[in-house]
DNA sequence: CGATCCCGCCACATT
DNA sequence: AATGTGGCGGGATCG
């Protein structure tokens, strides 16, 4: 080091050094000592200059030529590491040393050129925002902090952040394991549930304003509200901190507040957060009196989390000009869908790595679901997929620990806000207790669940209620344009509905069968036969009974990887929750009807394998498509699916036009006819080995099918052993193979022929059945290559979506692109004011995933695409602005 | 002068 | 006790 000083720093040093450099520059130069004194004198010593500040110095000093010899030189000037401010004073003595020492002086380091955020890019751009499953990175500390040349202590301000979103988790001592972001819509969808019951009324009332009405009102609707209600009753009022473990003051540490600011995004209707408001939320205690030096404080750390924040790109800095002035606030830039959409596929398989953390940290009020243990089992397996596998472990194992710690934490602070969060209580109950009528059921089967996490249980929740919530199949039959607006609508009367009818409310589109084993779902695809089977759903449907006959293997694709849908029945089918079963699709099922024991019967009539299962869970999934022809027959739906798809395809390119909104949808239905409808027919616990999915039909798929292989398979249903749909996730693609994939019919038929086969033994990688052939490996390439186009994404992309959704986090599969589009545009629309479908989506979405088994997808395979999540993006982007 | 927020002391946690 | 973490707030810098 002292040689180092000296060459470089020598002339300096002894200016600003006093005493430390005196001691080292007698040592090592005698010249100097003359010099130094003569700075003393010259200068009063404006510097500060501590002891430690030399050595800081020293290191910093060192720290960069480490840089540039070690590793590339590529980093940054070694001005910026250099603290010397020597400038002046140095200048005059240095100079004749250095000159070279003026540039550095010059340059500086702005304090802009420190800051965290600049600080926070530099970390981020040193790791790959999704990495592939396959290769875990992991973060020295040590390591991290001498290469960006500043101080550990600003990593951890970086990685608190980062991990609070999940894109870092802390395996060991010194160590980080990277993620990427892969996960983060599933956090944020976690964040936003969360944000929800906990905040969603404070927010409101801070944003006063008429929109606080009908923000409330939103917000009830929401799934989460009920549910959370619930939860966030119950662990409101424990103190449980104390009593769990002595809660380490760490608990609310920067990572609780990281979550809790972004839960305020996500919550705000505006998407915009005043530091104020944020700091008011977010300080614990009595909101009343506000202490200004921790008021002032949280502001500090509040820039610190918004620094990083920004510089993940989830918002960004603005301004809010209020009666009194213009204040500072961010605007949340970030997805803000995932609820309905994006996030639901994923909630089934991202909760599998994401949401455990996440839940135990950030939303310890959940606890309530039961799907809990399950999870963790799966949990478990799911680590497969995450990177820091082996760090994992300790991860858990370690951090749950300490993690519900902090969950009991946050209870506590949530608490602070329990005046106002009081208010909103009362009318939560209220309505949590309509909805209990109804859900009670459905709870229950959460409920039994044996093992429950508090991390799942969030998810869970909400899941549960939804189905509760819709009722009215109605609007399912909807055409096109109508279908996509009466979904939204419908949903969001669900909550307002709270007036009285919990279970079924004539708004909504989806009946609601309490214990129905029974699921509906219902593709993209236009004919869903399945409507038959239940005679709400009828409308849906379509046709006969008979038409379900496209049997799940077109609809339904299974990937190994890939998580779709999950069947649900845990595997060991112990508790073989109805629900979980529940296939996402990820699309987003409109309507879910969850006919249950009468349900039954109907389905069991119509399915012949029915016989299997006395109870039977039927899910059904409506796509929105407002498929112009719900009477599109079967046969219509026979039509090779490549002719459709290649007149979407060609549509495709006009996306724009398309793009505003239902118009576009429109067209697709036109292309479509309807979504495809699949039943799965869960066999109850231990009935049957075998589950049925019943494709409501698609022609396509089922032509294909039947034509080109699956002969025998003519049947209209598909077996799939339960044990199988435990282990894997269906996922149901209602589209048909985009003609990009290569694959063949033929190879569809073998999927399927493999599902069947598969699901006999417990195989942990799901199996992918769809109506097209699915080619898991061809997947990837295509996904990529569609993810860069927007417009075309959405048309053939259904693959693609599925395999990426796939392969991100979400287990949830998208088969169909089309509704999605619809769906979202109805969202993005800024047609509907509330965003209130969103919620209904996600809560659609979830039931699935947090019933199902959390099916470990998304790890997939190693290479993920950028999820579904991604693709939503776009389509919002495109369809919210339209060009 | 208010908004930002760097810096690093020091308490607490973990090893 | 050493070391890792990270709460916290003084006070510098920015605009």
């Amino acid at each position: 080091e002292n040689i180092f000083d000296r060459s470089r720093m020598a002339p300096k040093t002894p200016i600003k050094n006093e005493p430390v450099d005196l001691s080292k520059q007698k040592g090592c130069t005698p010249e100097r000592n003359p010099i130094t004194p003569v700075k003393l004198v010259d200068r009063p010593q404006p510097d500060p200059w501590t002891p430690t500040a030399n050595l800081k110095m020293l290191v910093s000093a060192a720290s960069p030529d480490m840089r540039d010899r070690e590793k590339k030189k590529e980093l940054f000037r070694p001005i910026e590491n250099r603290e010397q401010s020597n400038t002046s004073d140095s200048l005059q003595y240095n100079m004749v040393d250095d000159s070279t020492v003026d540039e550095f002086e010059k340059q500086r380091p702005s304090r802009k050129q420190k800051s965290l955020g600049l600080l926070c890019q530099k970390f981020l751009a040193r790791y790959p925002s999704y990495p592939l499953s396959t290769e875990k990175t992991t973060i020295s500390l040590d390591e991290v902090a001498s290469i960006l040349g500043v101080e550990r202590r600003r990593i951890y301000d970086i990685v608190n952040v980062l991990e609070s979103l999940h894109l870092v988790s802390h395996v060991a001592k010194n160590q980080y394991c990277w993620h990427g972001r892969h996960n983060l819509s599933q956090t944020l969808k976690t964040l936003q549930e969360a944000g929800e019951l906990q905040y969603g009324e404070l927010m409101a009332l801070f944003q006063h304003k008429e929109q606080d009405l009908e923000y409330k009102f939103g917000e009830r609707k929401r799934e989460a509200i009920p549910e959370c209600q619930d939860r966030s009753l119950l662990d409101f009022p424990e103190p449980d901190c104390t009593s769990a473990s002595a809660s380490s003051r760490k608990d609310k540490s920067l990572r609780i507040m990281s979550q809790k600011f972004v839960m305020l995004f996500l919550v705000s209707k505006t998407k915009i957060v005043t530091l104020d408001i944020a700091a008011k939320i977010l300080i614990e205690e009595t909101q009343d009196t506000v202490d200004p030096s921790k008021f002032k404080t949280k502001v500090r750390r509040l820039y610190d989390i918004a620094n990083v924040l920004t510089s993940l790109g989830l918002i960004k800095k603005v301004h809010v000009t209020e009666e009194r002035g213009r204040k500072p606030a961010f605007k949340w830039i970030g997805p803000v869908e995932f609820p309905g959409k994006t996030d639901e596929p994923r909630g089934h398989s991202p909760t599998s790595d994401p949401l455990p953390t996440m839940q135990s940290e950030a939303c310890a009020p959940y606890q309530i679901h039961a799907t809990g243990k399950q999870r963790f089992t799966r949990h478990a397996s799911f680590n497969v997929g995450q990177p820091c596998e082996g760090t994992r472990r300790k991860v858990s194992s370690e951090p749950n620990s300490p993690r519900q710690k902090r969950q009991a934490c946050i209870v506590n602070s949530d608490e602070y806000c329990s005046k106002m969060i009081n208010l909103a209580a009362v009318c939560r109950q209220k309505i949590a207790e309509d909805n209990r009528t109804c859900a009670t059921e459905t709870t229950l089967k959460s409920g039994r669940n044996p093992g429950i996490d508090s991390d799942f249980c969030v998810n869970t929740l909400p899941q549960t209620v939804f189905p509760v919530v819709r009722a009215d199949v109605p609007s399912l039959s909807l055409p096109n344009g109508v279908s996509s607006q009466t979904l939204h609508s419908s949903i969001p009367a669900p909550s307002k509905t709270e007036n009285g009818k919990p279970p079924v409310l004539p708004n909504q589109p989806f009946l609601c069968f309490p214990s129905s084993s029974l699921f509906m779902l219902c593709g993209g695809l236009r004919e869903n036969n399945l409507r038959e089977t239940l005679p709400t759903t009828g409308d849906v449907g379509n046709r006969g009974a008979e038409a379900p006959a496209a049997v799940l293997p077109g609809a339904c694709q299974k990937h190994s990887s890939h998580k779709c849908t999950s069947p649900s029945a845990p595997a060991n089918d112990e508790e073989p929750a109805a629900k979980k079963q529940s296939l996402e699709r990820n699309d987003v099922p409109l309507s879910l009807v969850v006919p249950k024991k009468s349900s039954e019967s109907p389905k069991a009539s119509s399915n012949p394998g029915s016989g299997c299962t006395s109870a039977v869970h039927l899910e059904a999934f409506h796509l929105d498509l407002a498929s112009p022809a719900p009477e599109a027959t079967n046969k219509d739906s026979t039509k090779p699916l490549d002719s459709q798809e290649q007149e979407k395809w060609p549509r495709n390119k006009d996306p724009y036009e398309r793009a505003p909104g239902k118009e576009h949808i429109s067209k697709e239905n036109a292309n479509q006819p309807f979504p495809p409808q699949y039943l799965y027919v869960q066999p109850t616990a231990g009935l049957s080995s075998c589950n049925f999915l019943f494709s409501a039909n698609q022609a396509p798929a089922a032509v294909s099918l039947t034509a080109s292989q699956l002969p025998s398979l003519s049947v209209p249903c598909v077996v799939v052993p339960s044990a199988a749909l435990a282990s894997f996730p269906l996922v149901c693609s209602p589209t048909i193979a985009s003609p990009v994939s290569p694959v063949p019919d033929g190879s569809f038929s073998a999927a399927t022929s493999m599902s069947f086969s598969m699901s006999g033994p417990a195989s942990t990688t799901p199996v992918f059945v769809g109506p097209t052939a699915v080619v898991t490996p061809k997947i990837s390439p295509l996904v990529d290559s569609q993810q860069p186009t927007h417009p075309t994404l959405h048309l053939s992309p259904v693959l693609a979506r599925s395999c990426s959704a796939v392969k991100l986090d979400s287990p949830v599969c998208m088969g169909h692109p089309v509704t999605l589009l619809k769906l979202q545009q109805p969202s993005s629309t800024p047609l509907t004011p509330k965003s209130i479908r969103p919620a209904c989506h996600e809560a659609f979405f979830k039931t699935p995933g947090s019933l199902g088994d959390p099916v470990a997808w998304k790890k997939n395979e190693g290479t993920q695409i950028r999820n579904a999540s991604s693709v939503q993006r776009r389509l919002e982007i495109s369809s919210t602005s339209p060009d």
